[in-house]
RNA sequence: GGCGCUAUCGUCUAACGGUUAGGACGGAGCCCUCUCAAGGCUCAAAUAGGGGUUCGAUUCCCCUUAGCGCUACCA
């Protein structure tokens, strides 16, 4: 049985390094039947908002991946501090009566080698503790890390191996604040044990944490979990990535309202410090939970590659484009269908899907198809300068003569790919002209702009009525201007 | 400062002692073609440095260097 937890913090958005780790942790548990835990750990500090709650909501949301259990650190504080107490009435955990302002003088006087505890508060006798504590004093509980014979603590990391560090470099921690709140450590270890979380993976930020961990699952009386710890994602500069440094490339909902589709997008992200060592880049969600194992975790921090002019990394937005083209018609179409109204085109559903397999293959972004494929859905066109109508090699002349040719023609022209294909043609051999200049100026006409989806299924797409208009529209701008 | 982790093309990565060091993105070029894409082909591009071990090191060990993390009554 396999129980795994992803345990944000609601201390702001939804992170790309947090989305990833709760990517990692929800294959784990589907490639395995195990059970997606979610748990908010807002140990109360006042850094916590509703906001930032949502926002991480909306973005797995977005994500699509579900979870089976849910909690919230913040209703749990009573066993927190039963387990703290176990540890304390185990001679494990001991009161710290240091103000906490001395605290910090401390640590700046003392920076030359390892802190490890205040002296005299590890020693204080139980009746002292008892009393200086029954008298209102305030005090800080701390793990009571074993010394006396100095050891190891080690535990098996999935990713990284055997992990080992002397306690002797192993300070007091704290278990628990002076107004009697649990640390992250405390609060976060209790939950695992309590929920019994079989596997813990999350960022490698917390690999030197972990040493901390196992000696308080131990104190507590639990076996530890099995650990995995996955590579940090860090900015180009090396840099960890950061909303006030990078922006908002750090936020997963950037990348959803910039278009990217979650499949492609969780794809993108389980490239980053993962590989299923067999040269397969575009994967299906389900392809992805097949395929994933810890052992194919490496353990170098993975560049996010952006840049000021590129917000977005090459590799994501190729493999975006890559999962609209592997997408049906019906899904493109209801995919692209949000962004085209938020552009202010009238999206007629219909249209949305006579349109979407002409720009399936030339979108990268969902975004863009309100600007590729806007013509489709405009009454009338944006202006554009009569000088593009003009054909290679011809002057306005010729370009006039194209496009009342092409009037004439599609007048009569069956309208599909072929019969419109068929009567082009023909009318640029009697024109004597090379197709190209034949084309170009119909598609100017009909489009408004030199680049443009295919000629025939465009034309066929827009239907007669309109095309014939915006011809009619486009000898009348030569006229003016010739 | 202490402790820990990491180090292959610009980027993501493969190669669990023996390969012309592979793939992908991005870049360059060519082909296809009604524009743009898509697609096909080709090219440039890497084992941080120094010592070992070994018949043989990208791979194992040590040192250096660099980066990152932890070192809070943050998470």
């Amino acid at each position: 049985m396999h129980r795994v937890r992803f345990a944000p913090s609601p201390t702001g958005y939804l992170h790309i390094g947090s989305a990833r780790t709760f990517i990692f942790n929800w294959l784990f548990a589907r490639h395995h039947g195990g059970t997606m835990i979610l748990r908010i750990d807002d140990t109360d500090l006042e850094r916590n908002t509703e906001e930032s709650l949502n926002s991480i909501y909306d973005g797995l949301k977005w994500l699509g991946l579900e979870w089976d259990e849910f909690y919230r650190q913040s209703d749990r504080g009573e066993l927190h501090a039963r387990i703290a107490n176990r540890i304390f009435e185990r001679g494990m955990a001991y009161r710290d009566f240091t103000p906490a302002s001395m605290d910090l003088e401390d640590k700046d006087k003392v920076r030359e080698g390892p802190w490890l505890f205040h002296p005299g508060m590890r020693e204080l006798s139980a009746e002292e503790s008892d009393r200086r504590a029954a008298a209102g004093e305030p005090f800080v509980l701390r793990f009571r890390v074993p010394r006396d014979p100095e050891r190891a603590v080690t535990f098996q990391d999935a990713v990284y191996g055997e992990q080992s560090k002397s306690t002797a470099d192993i300070e007091d921690f704290a278990l628990l604040r002076s107004n009697g709140a649990p640390t992250y450590h405390m609060a976060s270890c209790a939950d695992d044990i309590d929920l019994r979380i079989t596997d813990i993976i999350r960022g490698q930020d917390h690999l030197s944490n972990t040493y901390k961990h196992v000696l308080i699952f131990e104190a507590a009386g639990a076996a530890p979990p099995r650990f995995a710890h996955l590579p940090l994602l860090v900015a180009p500069d090396g840099a960890k990535l950061s909303k006030r440094k990078h922006g908002p490339v750090v936020s997963v909902l950037t990348y959803r309202d910039a278009g990217f589709l979650p499949g492609a997008y969780i794809n993108f992200l389980c490239l980053l410090g993962w590989s299923p060592k067999n040269d397969r880049e575009v994967m299906t969600l389900a392809e992805l939970k097949d395929a994933f194992t810890l052992a194919g975790v490496n353990r170098s921090n993975a560049v996010v590659n952006f840049t000021e002019e590129e917000p977005f990394d090459p590799k994501a937005v190729w493999l975006n484009a890559e999962h609209i083209r592997l997408l049906a018609i019906p899904e493109l179409a209801g995919a692209m269908h949000p962004f085209l109204t938020s552009a202010g085109l009238y999206a007629d559903f219909d249209q949305v899907l006579r349109v979407a397999p002409l720009v399936r293959e030339r979108i990268k972004l969902l975004r863009e198809a309100a600007t590729v494929a806007d013509f489709f859905f405009l009454d009338k066109l944006p202006p554009y300068d009569p000088a593009e109508l003009i054909p290679q090699k011809g002057d306005a002349l010729l370009a006039r003569s194209v496009l009342e040719r092409a009037h004439q023609v599609l007048e009569t022209a069956e309208f599909n790919h072929d019969g419109l294909e068929a009567a082009l043609r023909r009318a640029s051999e009697e024109l004597k002209i090379k197709t190209g200049q034949m084309f170009q100026p119909v598609r100017v006409a009909a489009c408004g702009r030199k680049v443009a989806p295919p000629l025939f299924e465009t034309l066929a797409v827009l239907g007669r009525d309109t095309c014939l208009r915006r011809i009619e529209e486009a000898i009348r701008k030569l006229q003016e201007v010739y």
